[in-house]
DNA sequence: AACTGTTCCAACCGCTGTAGA
DNA sequence: TTCTACAGCGGTTGGAACAGT
């Protein structure tokens, strides 16, 4: 990324990289609506642009179309996403497919930050569990350690493969508790929502 | 205000599948 | 059958933006 070259005399002939400039999307968008999509390589160069094929389509696929959708990702995306993903696993452009107006790249950037941050969370929530369990004052009636599932699908570690057993990825904002129209409402909850997720798909 | 850590996402890379010669 | 070119996909990364101290 860091690799954006300023147009010189010497460097004319070379592919550009990095971030796309103004100039750029522009030519790419005037091309494609005068002539269309085409072969990407041969459509870079005819526009004149000092990209790759693949940079162009990326660029128009993920950025310019004029249908794209970018941010404010609802909750009902968010809840077919999570459910295509746990049909199909990280097909994104399969998934992206049933989600009009978003890509591929977006969909796996949005479950990669969600799943990063659940990563972070459990491993600390489990790591503190551990060190309640080693010193023996882990507590039945207040804390939900000793038999929590949470135990069985370890972490996301193992989930990264097979994301089948994804769903106890459910983040706790807001938003997905109102999509899923349930709510814990006291903390003697025993079962997360995460719990029961991947009780469901260990089932 | 300055610094540091974290999050998010645009863009790249490498690989695979497919079509055509 | 093999080779080449291209499209498409998923994984990864760099850095800008943001949040916290």
């Amino acid at each position: 990324m860091g690799t954006e070259r300023l147009s010189s005399s010497q460097d004319d002939d070379e592919v550009r990289k990095g971030p796309w400039t103004m100039e750029e999307d522009l030519m790419l968008m005037n091309y494609i609506a005068n002539h269309g999509e085409g072969v990407w390589n041969s459509l870079a160069k005819a526009a004149g642009l000092k990209r790759t094929g693949k940079s162009c389509r990326l660029r128009w696929l993920n950025y310019l179309r004029p249908d794209v959708r970018r941010g404010n990702i609802t909750p009902e995306e968010q809840l077919l996403i999570m459910d295509l993903h746990s049909k199909w696993g990280n097909r994104w452009s399969k998934i992206a497919r049933q989600l009009p107006g978003r890509t591929d790249n977006e969909i796996k950037n949005y479950w990669r930050t969600r799943i990063q941050k659940h990563i972070k969370q459990q491993g600390e929530a489990e790591r503190v569990r551990d060190q309640m369990i080693s010193i023996g004052s882990c507590s039945e009636t207040n804390y939900d350690c000793a038999i929590s599932p949470c135990n069985q699908v370890s972490s996301f570690a193992n989930v990264a493969e097979p994301m089948e057993i994804s769903h106890d990825y459910f983040p706790s904002s807001q938003g997905d508790v109102e999509v899923l129209g349930y709510q814990q409402t006291t903390n003697d909850n025993y079962w997360s929502m995460e719990d029961l997720w991947s009780m469901q798909l260990l089932n």
